[in-house]
DNA sequence: CTGACTGCAAACTCTTTGCAAACCA
DNA sequence: TGGTTTGCAAAGAGTTTGCAGTCAG
């Protein structure tokens, strides 16, 4: 039940601590590749999984998307662009109390929420502009 | 690009109504089956997402769980229950300014959003109790 | 040693798509 | 008739799983 130490492991939770943002597995799978190009995705999702149920990674869960995944300290929220499928921050703070807003609990507990918010990024509405196809 | 009235489409739209909640595709589908049993699921899909586009019903996405579709007239938010996956409506009001808070925006254009609560729902919370397995 | 982890491929779930036939206007 | 919609089956994307072999502790 406890964590071994496996290179594959290593290597993982290392590129994902060095992304910017956030990346879907497909990606840090290639990212991975580089240095261990025997790797399998199957490994990858594994411990992606693996990680972000310790906490040591977050994931992001985008309905339509691959699952996206980060190295954050802070809660923060994300917009999904609804031309391209993109992922990105939002400038926006976490609301930890949230939930304390709801009426009616019906016997519910929560455990947290995300939001999602939709829109355009900025190279689509330029697409946009030009092609008129939307 | 104009609707034509098949009796597909109105069985669909019909059952989506009739709906006491939000139900997945799947479940739409196995309803309209009792009254019309040579339906494609890909039939439920075409038109759920036709209707769906045409905003006379509203599609709620959920990551890891399938679309849900629900006709509402006022929008509102979901919890999805980390056992069983099940998706409930949550009882706190939607707001619709929420994007105007974001601090910078990037150059996005925000058109909405949707708020996915976590929690445990009261059947999954008794079987916690009962099996602690989880 | 022994259970955890890996690589591979196959399976899985949900949804979309290609195509010919059926259908509505 | 002519463009839509349908049914079927196959494809698709993303992710998980079964299994035998490998490796860490």
């Amino acid at each position: 039940m406890k964590n071994r130490n496996t290179i594959q492991g290593a290597l993982i939770l290392e590129k994902v601590k060095n992304l910017k943002g956030h990346a879907c597995a497909e990606e840090i799978y290639e990212a991975v590749t580089h240095e261990h190009p025997n790797i399998s995705k199957a490994t990858v999702y594994r411990n992606l999984n693996r990680l972000s149920e310790q906490g040591q990674i977050h994931k992001i869960e985008v309905p339509g998307s691959p699952d996206n995944f980060e190295f954050r300290t802070v809660l923060h929220y994300h917009v999904k662009c609804e031309r391209c499928g993109r992922i990105f921050d939002v400038d926006m703070p976490y609301n930890h109390h949230l939930e304390d807003h709801i009426a009616n609990k019906h016997g519910f507990i929560f455990t947290g929420h995300d939001i999602i918010f939709k829109g355009f990024c900025p190279d689509c509405q330029k697409d946009l502009h030009k092609k008129h196809n939307y």
